[in-house]
DNA sequence: TGCAAATATGAATAACCGTTCATATAATAT
DNA sequence: ATATTATATGAACGGTTATTCATATTTGCA
């Protein structure tokens, strides 16, 4: 697989984004339903800021900073709702980058225990 | 899918092992073969330091130290012949993780331009 | 128009990390 | 033993970034 240097840092900046513990949280919630969770037209699951807060954990303010990082990152995307604004992951590339790190994590595990 | 805490710090720490230029390089590096490349009894392009050094122009000791990062954090492993170390992917979860980060940083540009 | 709810933003700090340079270790050959 | 090749290591510097706190913006409603 031939990389030219542009592309090389394109996908260092992609992981970069998602090698943080809140963004993570964020993203696996965005995979969990919930009580207030909706589904938009194209079935994936949406959340508002405060319910993502809540649900990992985190002060409103932080959440907001890293949803604009995940977002310019082209990881989430976004729909206004009247004072809400409902995130959702951008595509499936997110979802198989989570689970591929899980499963090599958890290999990781069994191999040095 | 729930990830508590320790899991989620793991997580973090791979992609953040990933996330850099040098060890972009390295790993797709050792995804592609090579005149002076080994092929090891599973079947993985071994290299050794300076061979890797040499193909992504970066200098000796920063390739030394990358690829200690990448083995502790198991994307690689290596194997002993003589003064030369052959260094080679650990396992199929860095070539996944590799080539959806590669996929996803080229719609990205598809969506942009 | 004023208030409340939801979200975004900016500055500031503290911790982390990639890279370089110089040097150390290890193995081989003459 | 000494020189040479291959790789590893440690310290140091410069830049980046996650988090917090305070405040701003936007929308809906009375």
């Amino acid at each position: 697989m031939y990389i030219n240097d542009k592309v090389v840092e394109e996908m260092a900046n992609a992981l970069k984004i998602a090698s943080d513990n809140t963004r993570i949280k964020i993203l696996s919630c965005l995979l969990d339903e919930l009580d207030s969770s909706k589904v938009s037209s194209d079935h994936l699951i949406e959340k508002c800021v405060n319910d993502i807060a809540l649900q990992i954990g985190a002060s409103q303010s932080l959440v907001s900073h890293q949803l604009k990082v995940l977002k310019d990152g082209d990881f989430i995307k976004s729909r206004k709702e009247g004072t809400k604004i409902y995130y959702s992951l951008k595509d499936e590339h997110v979802r198989e980058i989570i689970a591929i790190t899980y499963e090599h994590v958890l290999e990781k595990f069994e191999d040095n225990d």
